[in-house]
DNA sequence: AGCGTTCAGCTAACTTGATTAGCCAACGAG
DNA sequence: CTCGTTGGCTAATCAAGTTAGCTGAACGCT
């Protein structure tokens, strides 16, 4: 029986790539295992169980999002960042639905959780695109929560097909950048 | 062997406090049925199954949120309204963590769905309060999406506990229905 | 090359939870 | 009182997560 040569990285992997086809909710050890080409015990060599898979997922996903934020942001200031930080924010969501669905209602076990320095991680990304605007000291906390709320709020109905009539998406999600961007100059 | 009295009803409100009580994705058949003094399969008398009793939780939870939010606005115009309804939002989001989570990510199966009913119910109401700004009709539905996606992302980070930091949370919230209501005025 | 240790992957078995089938008695209409 | 409906039950099946314990593949060391 030759080995499957795996590691709890190509495992998370994996299973992050899974619940991108199959939905998040649907991630199932049995199925993972299946992908991997091995019986499902055997993911038990690399990963706790399925707490500590959907844990790693999310993690995985906070860390990508943050580094797709960062990248985006690079290089502009202003309301250039802000739309490009909202896009690429947004394109992981739609191009990553599982992932990020992992993300969802996870919370870190610890100042030194991963999960917690990668979700530190996606909030400078945000924190950095405040710096273009002039925003005082006591707002800024107030704004970055609301850059957080209104973005993944969006990201969240949209893929979950909340917005129900036809009036175009992208369209809306123009207008929000717009919206966000004129309300922080306006202060 | 006497009658316990169930009915469908019964069943989806003892459901939706349960959720509250142990969190939406820990209600489980098995211990709704121990609640209600009843055996397991009883259950299936009154639901189709799990998947059943999850959609008429996150249905009954729309409606009572479009009710709340609804009641709220009665009697305000613009700020007031809207903070009024921003506040109701929250309160209930807060107070009912579990059955506000049941409708996240279910969607509605057709236009007939009572769940899409209830859903529109509550985007009516924030409706209302949009109009008490003078926007125009081509940006209606995006600010009533704007509205939708802040007010539940900021509800969801905060039931899921996403914010870290310590500021003031009710601070943010108050800073956040300001935001909004510069934003909707100043166009 | 031979040797020993480590450990990835396996089989078998257990547990919990959802679900179905089929029985039976409680209730309501006449 | 009788009968049909139907709510609740027991028993059994199924799916998925998890644990225990075995075994041989890979790798370092001599």
């Amino acid at each position: 029986m030759p080995r499957a040569g795996l590691d709890a990285a190509a495992v998370v992997a994996a299973g992050a790539a899974l619940a991108d086809e199959v939905g998040f909710a649907n991630v199932t050890m049995g199925k993972l295992a299946e992908r991997l080409g091995v019986r499902t015990p055997s993911l038990y060599k690399h990963v706790k169980g399925q707490e500590d898979l959907n844990r790693r997922i999310a993690t995985l996903a906070l860390g990508e999002t943050a580094e797709a934020v960062g990248d985006a942001v690079q290089g502009y200031a202003g309301r250039d960042a802000l739309a490009a930080a909202a896009r690429a924010f947004r394109a992981f969501v739609v191009a990553h639905p599982g992932r990020y669905a992992a993300t969802i209602g996870v919370e870190p076990e610890g100042p030194d959780d991963p999960l917690a320095t990668a979700g530190q991680r996606l909030l400078r990304a945000f924190s950095a695109v405040l710096r273009g605007y002039e925003i005082k000291e006591a707002d800024r906390n107030h704004a970055l929560r609301m850059l957080r709320s209104l973005f993944h709020g969006f990201a969240t109905l949209e893929a979950g097909h909340g917005f129900q009539w036809s009036t175009d998406i992208d369209e809306s999600f123009e207008w929000l950048i717009d919206f966000a961007d004129r309300g922080l100059r306006g202060r």
